[in-house]
DNA sequence: TGCTTCGCTTGATTTGCATCAAGGACAGCG
DNA sequence: CGCTGTCCTTGATGCAAATCAAGCGAAGCA
């Protein structure tokens, strides 16, 4: 089925998008390669210096106090934590997750290389929710302090900081529209679209992923149990629609998974 | 039951709350009354001026251009259009809504006076919901240009346009882990415990509130069927926990509500 | 090497909510 | 005033997903 199940493809060289404005173009390599620095950094086009112009890139690089390396299990902030700072995932994966007052927990999201964690804790100066890498993981630590100070400066910043809320309020409408008025098969096959559209828009393939998450947690995200996350895989696998092998999975219909999550049951 | 169900308390002047820095006093009335005033307004303390000095307050006076009425039943904005202002609710009450493609909708929030909507369309310079009045509106209309120009300007303003994006990101994750995890009467008792929460901070009572919305609307917010939404309200009712008169809900067991969303199944 | 643990799958059963259905309360209006 | 439409309640039934339960395979470890 796969030929090598450990497989993944390389980390690519982001492909220019088209979206950024002018042909950004970087020096090659500053060998300096302890400084911090977003102009070299494979992620440009994704992450905080998208849409900046080279004289921009330069001054926001200064945002970026210093980078964090994160062990597979260990969490970047907790609840309750002090809010400090903004973190730009270098590499790896995280989820975020709440809990209520007795216990549970929800899964709110899993982020990927170029997005950025901790705005849930500008409200209060507290962190809500705790953020825990699910492998191995490096993020550039931007102090919101200087965040702010320097989005009064660089307009281009300014508006990326508000687009990047933005999105987020936006893409938990959608988990609100999934968790609210879909059925399993619906969600999962919403989820695997997703992901694998993120992880496409970062040079991965479009049809084959590893997820870096258990069952658990994609329930948790999904509001589904383990069990129905694993018989909902069960099932588009006889349907023919994935393939599955631990958490590899390849996607053999993806016009099947959108007319899942597109069709209403009774419609 | 309702010794008068009609009556509504009157819109009080809000409490100062104390979090607000220093003796923020103004001027008692200036009878200029179609200017545009957030110094006057009674929603000051909840509103965008929260926390701002009087000479901060004057500027930021500039970022609401005009005033807008929106009948009940009538949208401030829809998906689709145009992004251009947020809105600060100054009376009335709305919902907002996304609908996914096959047609289901999902109530995201329902928002009341000194809220601020419009937030989702800055992502991509389009709404991506739907804004309606459930009853006769008006609201602050804030070219969301003047917004930015002016946050860069004043600290204050730009600390507080982040924390209302933030506290939206949070609000919407406790959503989440409603829709995801908690059972119909957990979720009713917890919309009821923030709705009324919400209003107090207004200066309503503690226990007794007007819903503004259908069954229907609460259902759809909640995950819910608007008959599952009916036969908890009368659970709760048969419970002693609350009183229904239509859309009037006296809470009668506050605790009781709080133990019902703090208590697993379970557990 | 065998033991243990963790993550996953699959089956049997239960259950909470949806769905289907009927009727009541109230507001608006001719 | 009675008619109509909207919103709500309540009952009967069905179903999707949860729960309970058993066992498998891979990874980690002594």
């Amino acid at each position: 089925m796969f030929d090598d199940p450990t497989a993944q493809p390389p980390y690519p060289g982001t492909k220019t998008t088209g979206s950024a404005k002018g042909g950004t173009k970087v020096a090659p390599l500053a060998m300096q390669s302890i400084k911090v620095a977003c102009s070299n950094c494979n992620l440009r086009e994704l992450c905080m210096p998208m849409g900046l112009t080279p004289s921009e890139l330069d001054r926001i690089e200064d945002v970026v106090a210093s980078r964090r390396k994160i062990k597979r299990g260990s969490t970047l902030f907790r609840n309750g934590e002090k809010f400090t700072s903004l973190y730009a995932i270098r590499t790896g994966f995280f989820k975020t997750c709440v809990a209520s007052e007795d216990g549970r927990d929800q899964v709110t999201g899993f982020q990927m290389a170029g997005e950025v964690i901790g705005l849930d804790g500008i409200v209060n100066d507290n962190h809500t929710c705790d953020a825990v890498a699910l492998e191995d993981a490096e993020v550039c630590v931007m102090p919101f302090d200087r965040v702010e100070e320097l989005s009064r400066e660089v307009n281009a910043l300014q508006r990326h900081v508000h687009k990047i809320m933005s999105r987020e309020i936006v893409r938990e409408n959608g988990v609100m529209l999934l968790l609210g008025s879909m059925r399993a098969e619906e969600r999962l096959a919403a989820f695997l679209l997703n992901l694998v559209q993120r992880l496409h828009a970062r040079g991965f393939s479009q049809s084959e992923l590893v997820l870096r998450m258990t069952r658990e947690e994609i329930g948790s995200y999904l509001g589904l149990k383990l069990e129905t996350v694993s018989r909902t895989f069960s099932k588009f696998v006889e349907d023919g629609i994935i393939e599955v092998k631990q958490r590899h999975v390849r996607i053999l219909g993806t016009d099947a998974l959108r007319e899942i999550v597109n069709t209403r049951v009774g419609g």
